[in-house]
RNA sequence: GGGCGGUUAGCUCAGUUGGCUAGAGCGCCUGCCUUACAAGCAGGAGGCCACAGGUCCGAGUCCUGUACCGCCCA
């Protein structure tokens, strides 16, 4: 024999046992039938590229979990299966990381050193950590093509940006204009819609009055701004508003800074909410914006790029904009324009980079003209040719889609892909072109300058499942593995990321991405709160992988991938004051069992012989767990072709740990000590086991392909000679997923053996009752009707080894023996012999059958109802009448007994 | 303000189209180191399915409303 399997499940050795096997095979790699790769259908994931300052948390563990869990299935399918790996370059992200570093080291500032230095620094540090979280990756047992690692801002993903900002440009879906942005005055660039986050903040009403100019009556604006004044060309009011009349066409002067505005109508006011008068700030108000354009209002922008209050500002030019809120409230009170503050609480934009609050900020951007691209994605989940998994999240998608607003993909930054648009100097023209221009096409003046901008990075990852397949080339990977098959991802991303991939795709290359969309939950810490590094709630993978092993790890998080939108992960802090979760146990103790019961198999396997198996040998219990099996392998594969994770894992573990483990393991444990006997079980053993293995490779890889090359070597032949083959593999990752045909499906042996159980169990009861010593033997015997009978006494040898008897017999005149407990499982009287404790068995029935009384009247309850006979299904009124004659027939034979101990 | 979820055992979650006495894992209690596994085995306790109405012969499941929690959008 082969040297023996550790006693212990120890992780770290079986994970790096089967990287290296991996690894030798180059099973992760695939290339297009066109270029000698695999024949068959492709199968084809892009990984959501995760940000290259990033580390890896659980929210990347569980969504690349079930990436592979979906690769390594289809893998074994024998589909020409790719999950294209890389990662993304974060413009804000990544430069602020190298920004950081550079003002920390030697105080300097971007402007310091100058754009080309800071790129150049910012690509050093992309060499030198932008791998880490892909190195994480592979801990975790991720099958990616590593070969095929692509980065937004790489050779083959930059010509895809460009190719799609001429293309839309030429088209006129891309256009600059002078527009409200949101302004992040640290970083000094415009963020997206999507960049910012709400925050509920403490903040004040400033009552402020506004005198009119031909009178010396006011009017009372409410601000929670009141250095936006500055920049008011209008005060508003309802045209419904009954004082309109009045003040309409009236000019006010604008406090502290001379000049003159007039009252304007407009409906956007609402009636009866604060004063009725609304200051009107085009230049710093998304909402006074719009009324601005209206009413055809001058838009006075009074910020700096940096915050400050502009030349606009009068007096107060030069100062930050929150040093010169307070200078203008003190000097609206003296000059006692200043009516009331009441504290208000308000919802106020942050940027999610910064944390600095945003500024709504004129000036001119970049845009993508959305409509026309939208119209087309929403046409694909309306007509199901985007799938999501749950179906719910295509609402979050549609309605998304359905209220879109054009898209700012200019951002103030150095790092990123540059906007590739040329001002001509001389006649002003855009130029633009796949090729760097050298002289403008309309007047042909060498002086041009390029765009100072970057686009923002979603612009590049937009394109990702076309671009890393080498679009604008028509690559034979394009040609093949395009569209691709599943997005697996979370659902904050569902309107940043795949609503943008799905018009991108659709119009680079005219068809979907992707079919399928995995929507996983949200890993939460105990208190429902996201982990995060500041609360310091966090999780680290690393420390899971550490401690309980990466396969430990996935099994729990595919435990728990249910379609519930989040997951709560009680936090707790281990001897090393890391942070793990208790959660994990389910998936290291299951590791365990599998190891332990893989030891026994082998253990067992000593000198088993494909050749000595002979089906007709085979008993009812080899023939009932092939029949479990053959409905484990059906349910598991279709659960998984329909984006269950948790639902095929269970049903394994049922099959493996309740089924396997706890009855088949043990009842041949005598067949094995039986030379004559013993090549049957073994061989039906192996077969099982080697199953099990492929049905839980997917979610548990490293643990089973480990198991799966010691099966190799003990048991180099397996399947069930004349009744089933199964392919050989070198190696776990690549064998066949198991197919089963119905023929093993026995629903008889099914149900004798689940009488077998619970007449065991009803035995085990009444010897934990009496607590009886496993050690000590006794007697049993059953009256059962004929038919019970027969079974019960076919199988007595299975019931005597699980339930400590010595003997056991059954017979429907069978009485009960003196002194006996007995139990009642369906028709079934189990005796025990020889235990004598009459208070305690009476306790003991009367218990039973207070639990059968109350189901007896139930279902006479409703038995006694006309309208139940009349207008339930016909089945369930016969299934009902069974379950009281049932239960009826339970109750006599408990109350017999009872009788019986007087 | 609009939308989408959630509320089931002490904890984390299942519960298909309404139909047996509502399940699992962990935790808890009792007994076992039984030759694969104490990260285990055997048995057990523990639920007004958030609340209030409604539909139905029948509701954890469908409808309406309320409360609390979470997320997204404005």
């Amino acid at each position: 024999m082969t040297e023996e399997l550790s006693k212990v499940y120890e992780p770290s050795q079986i994970e790096r046992l089967a990287d290296e096997i991996w690894l030798k095979g180059n099973y992760f790699h695939t290339e297009p039938p066109a270029k000698g790769g695999r024949k068959g259908h492709p199968y084809t994931i892009v990984i959501p590229p995760p940000n290259v300052t990033g580390a890896l948390h659980l929210g990347h563990a569980i969504d690349n979990t079930i990436q592979d869990v979906l690769v390594r299935f289809k893998r074994m399918q024998g589909f020409n299966t790719l999950w294209l790996p890389g990662t993304d370059h974060a413009g804000i992200a990544t430069q602020s990381v190298v920004e950081k570093n550079l003002k920390a080291e030697t105080g300097k500032t971007r402007h310091d050193i100058g754009r080309e230095k800071l790129v150049e620094m910012i690509w050093d540090w992309k060499k030198q950590y932008g791998n880490r979280i892909l190195e994480q990756l592979k801990r975790i047992g991720a099958s990616c093509d590593w070969e095929r690692t692509r980065f937004t801002l790489d050779e083959m993903c930059a010509k895809a940006v460009r190719h799609t900002f001429v293309n839309l440009f030429k088209k006129g879906l891309i256009y600059r204009g002078k527009r409200l942005v949101n302004w992040d005055s640290t970083l000094q660039t415009a963020v997206s819609d999507d960049e910012v986050v709400h925050k509920t903040v403490q903040g004040n009403f400033w009552y402020i009055h506004y005198p009119l100019v031909e009178s010396g009556e006011f009017v009372t604006v409410a601000t929670t701004r009141p250095e936006t004044m500055l920049g008011d060309t209008a005060v508003a009011i309802n045209p419904k508003d009954k004082r309109a009349k009045k003040f309409v066409g009236k000019m006010v002067h604008l406090p502290l800074t001379g000049r003159q505005i007039p009252i304007i109508s407009d409906d956007y006011v609402k009636l009866g909410e604060g004063t009725g008068f609304l200051k009107v700030t085009p230049a710093h108000d998304p909402n006074d914006y719009e009324i601005g354009l209206r009413n055809k209002l001058e838009m006075i922008n009074i910020l700096t790029s940096d915050g400050k209050i502009n030349e606009n500002g009068g007096k107060y030019a030069g100062l930050d904009r929150y040093k010169a809120r307070k200078a203008i409230v003190e000097d609206l009170q003296s000059q006692g324009l200043l009516e009331k503050v009441e504290p208000h609480e308000h919802e106020v934009g942050h940027s999610d980079r910064s944390g600095d609050i945003i500024e709504p900020y004129l000036s001119d951007q970049w845009f993508v003209k959305v409509g026309p691209l939208a119209k087309e994605a929403i046409k694909a989940v309306e007509s199901g040719k985007i799938k999501f998994h749950p179906e719910r999240f295509a609402r979050t998608y549609l309605d998304w889609l359905y209220g879109i607003r054009d898209w700012c993909i200019s951002r103030q930054l150095w790092w990123g892909h540059r906007i590739p648009i040329w001002y001509c100097q001389n006649c002003g023209h855009n130029n633009t072109g796949i090729e760097d221009p050298t002289q403008c096409e309309k007047c042909k003046s060498k002086d041009l300058q390029q765009d100072a901008d970057v686009l923002d990075t979603w612009f590049s990852s937009a394109l990702w499942p076309h671009s890393t397949l080498g679009w604008p080339e028509q690559t034979e990977e394009l040609k093949f593995y395009y569209p691709t098959n599943t997005l697996v991802t979370a659902r904050d991303i569902i309107t940043l990321w795949v609503s943008r991939m799905v018009m991108m795709g659709l119009e680079n290359m005219g068809e979907v991405p992707f079919s399928d969309v995995f929507i996983h939950p949200t890993i939460l810490d105990g208190n429902g709160e996201r982990m995060s590094k500041s609360k310091g709630n966090g999780i680290d993978p690393i420390d899971i992988i550490d401690t309980y092993g990466a396969d430990a790890m996935r099994f729990s998080l595919c435990q728990m991938t249910t379609e519930s939108q989040d997951l709560k992960l009680p936090v707790v802090k281990d001897d090393k004051g890391r942070n793990i979760s208790e959660k994990f146990d389910i998936g290291r103790n299951f590791c365990n069992k599998l190891w332990n019961a893989s030891r026994f198999a082998m253990m067992n396997l000593e000198g088993v012989n494909f050749d000595a198996f002979d089906a007709k040998k085979m008993t009812i219990t080899d023939k009932w767990i092939l029949s479990r099996l053959s409905e484990t392998v059906r349910e598991t594969t279709e659960m998984l072709d329909n984006f269950g994770v948790s639902e095929p894992l269970m049903e394994i573990y049922r099959f493996f740990w309740n089924d396997l483990c706890d009855w088949y393991l043990e009842w041949i444990k005598a067949r094995m000590r039986d030379p004559e006997q013993k090549q049957i079980p073994q061989n039906v053993l192996a077969f099982v086991l080697d199953c099990t293995l492929r049905l839980l490779h997917p979610f548990v890889p490293f643990i089973t392909e480990g198991i799966f090359q010691k099966l190799n070597e003990i048991a180099p032949q397996r399947g069930l000679k004349g009744l089933i083959e199964i392919g050989k593999s070198d190696a776990l990752i690549i064998a066949d997923w198991p197919k089963i045909s119905d023929k093993f499906f026995e629903p008889e042996f099914e149900s004798q053996i689940s009488m077998v159980q619970e007449v065991v169990r009803g035995i085990r009861e009444i010897r934990n009752k009496y607590t009886v010593p496993p050690s000590r033997k006794l007697t049993g015997s059953a009256n059962a009707p004929a038919k019970q009978s027969k079974i019960l006494n076919d199988n007595a040898d299975l019931i005597c080894d699980r339930a400590g008897l010595d003997k056991f017999t059954a017979s429907p005149n069978q009485i009960k023996p003196e002194n006996a407990a007995t139990a009642v499982v369906e028709q079934v009287q189990v005796f025990v012999e020889g235990l004598i404790d009459a208070e305690a068995e009476r306790k003991r029935l009367e218990k039973q059958k207070e639990e059968i009384l109350a189901g007896v009247k139930s279902n006479e309850a409703k038995l006694g109802n006309e309208n139940f006979i009349s207008r339930a299904k016909p089945e369930v009124v016969e299934q009902t009448k069974a379950r009281l004659d049932e239960l009826k027939e339970r109750l006599a034979a408990i109350e017999k007994n009872l009788a019986e101990l007087k």
